[in-house]
DNA sequence: ATGCACTGTGCGCTATTCGCATACAATGTG
DNA sequence: CACATTGTATGCGAATAGCGCACAGTGCAT
């Protein structure tokens, strides 16, 4: 079998329910010409006659009312299929795959899983934590979350918020620093975090004027970044972390920010999606709720420590 | 959901199967570009993207992986219902609807049915008798015998044979006519079968130039064939009766031929089909096989008396 | 009988689509 | 970093879809 025309199929069965090309035409909203002319070149490639026709009447075949019957269940499987395929295409719906690093992922993306779910009840989630840049298509990953300052190779991504960095320390060892300037913030014990590339140098900034460029002296470098938040939770000294990540120890106090009133260079939030022409409308939504996530900042610019 | 291309399935499953538009078009025996361009034009009247290309991968979304699972199923429908299709259009098989005269249906085509049922298992057959035409297309008839003489309007009729009319009495009758030309046989009583158009006049020939034409004088006139037959045999009179019909009788004796060396005009064996671009092959071994039995005539002409 | 309305089909025509060949950017692979 | 391979864009010819029109056949109402 020589691929058939299916489409014939739909012609052919509109006539055969009408009883009628004219009135199957109507139906179909095209011309009876054609519909007579589209069953014609089905019943050649069948080799078969379908229909016996006279100007009154049109009565399938034995061979017709087989086919009839078939390709009437044919056509309803086609319209589920592609209704169930348009459902996917309108409505948040579906397994949504979410890749992103394991610092923000857990701290940021993790939480808010729930209160997705619970507004799209359609759909359901697959969070994959990994630092690793990985295939996005070979892991049907349908958005990946970056954080931090892209290369440039990454062209397709798009920016949906910012996070800051803030120089935190452990309550304890935050009361022995009194400065107010970075200038001899060097001399504390620093907590470098191995995973960014440049780890020591740091451009402080106050005010659109003041800016200070600081080389921090490692006590200890720790290449993930909830590593070097736990050694700095436990007092092993200063530590520059994303406020995303500080959160909620400044909030309790178990952090201390130091110097609040200087910027670090914030870094950037991004998604990056397959390339795809059609975006499903369930990563649009979780991609909506993220950015109003993120666009909230959890520390206010320039507050004050909470302890 | 206004009428999407279902031909563009196929292309679309290949590529899925086959993990490669390439690879797709070599099996569809077409070119990449075509695939290429095809599944673009499903994913753009879905308005999804149902593939994520890399030049090195082919991986579906969501909504292709779905969609797919639902057109290999409408596929193989498809192709199922084409080979039951071909089936019918190929093999002698199905439900043969035959109309038939009342006299010839009895006495010739169903014991013919017999034997095709034997012959071809995958066969039934409806016979329906009536002597009057009956619409084909409205009744599902598949071949309509007609006997006898054709009005001009059945253009479409096909002979398959002949049939002769003999004269016939029963024994008893038969024992006081001794006249061996047509002549006189006017003088004898006469069953007239008042289903012809010219029950009376009859033209008798013989040796292809001897011709005499007589008009007989009804003891009684009967509508009905068989009912002339049942007359005649209870010895009523002479009477004017198809070969098939007399063809057992006149072989165990129960009647006798008038005029052996005389001929009736004889009528044709006729199918009529309902107007069908093909034949399916159930109609036409059916056609042999009657035509066959019709051919080998049941009584030699010119054959002498039984008695 | 006889218009008459209506059926399905053949014909000429145009717009769309199918399919091919070629060229090209992207991407692994050695 | 050359190289082969992938999917796609482009231009072109052929096939098809679809339209309007005209026409023969058929049932219905006179």
């Amino acid at each position: 079998m020589e691929t058939i025309n299916l489409n014939r199929l739909a012609y052919f069965v509109a006539v055969v329910d009408a009883g009628s090309f004219t009135r199957a035409a109507a139906r179909l909203g095209i011309t009876k010409t054609v519909v007579s002319q589209q069953v014609a070149r089905l019943e050649a490639d069948l080799q078969t006659s379908l229909l016996l026709r006279t100007t009154r009447r049109v009565e399938p075949t034995e061979a017709g009312r087989l086919l009839h019957a078939r390709s009437v269940i044919i056509l309803r499987e086609a319209e589920d299929a592609f209704g169930e395929v348009a459902e996917v295409t309108t409505n948040p719906i579906g397994t949504l795959r979410i890749a992103a690093p394991n610092d923000f992922g857990t701290s940021t993306v993790a939480p808010l899983l729930a209160k997705f779910c619970r507004t799209y009840p359609a759909c359901s989630v697959d969070l994959v934590l990994s630092d690793a840049k990985i295939d996005l298509i070979a892991h049907h990953i349908d958005v990946s979350i970056r954080v931090g300052w892209l290369d440039d190779s990454s062209q397709q991504a798009r920016r949906i918020g910012a996070f800051r960095q803030l120089l935190v320390a452990a309550p304890d060892l935050a009361r022995t620093i009194s400065a107010d300037v970075p200038d001899n913030i060097d001399q504390q014990p620093f907590i470098a975090n191995g995973a960014l590339r440049e780890p020591l140098v740091w451009h402080f900034s106050r005010a659109d004027f003041d800016r200070r460029t600081v080389r921090m002296r490692p006590a200890m470098t720790i290449n993930a970044t909830p590593a070097v938040l736990a050694a700095t939770l436990a007092g092993g000294g200063l530590s520059v972390l994303p406020d995303f990540l500080v959160a909620d120890p400044l909030q309790t106090g178990a952090l201390v920010q130091i110097l609040p009133d200087w910027s670090l260079p914030s870094g950037g939030i991004h998604t990056v999606y397959p390339a795809a022409r059609f975006r499903p409308p369930k990563v649009t939504a979780f991609v909506a709720m993220l950015e109003a996530e993120v666009k909230r900042p959890p520390i206010a610019p320039h507050g004050s420590t909470t302890s």
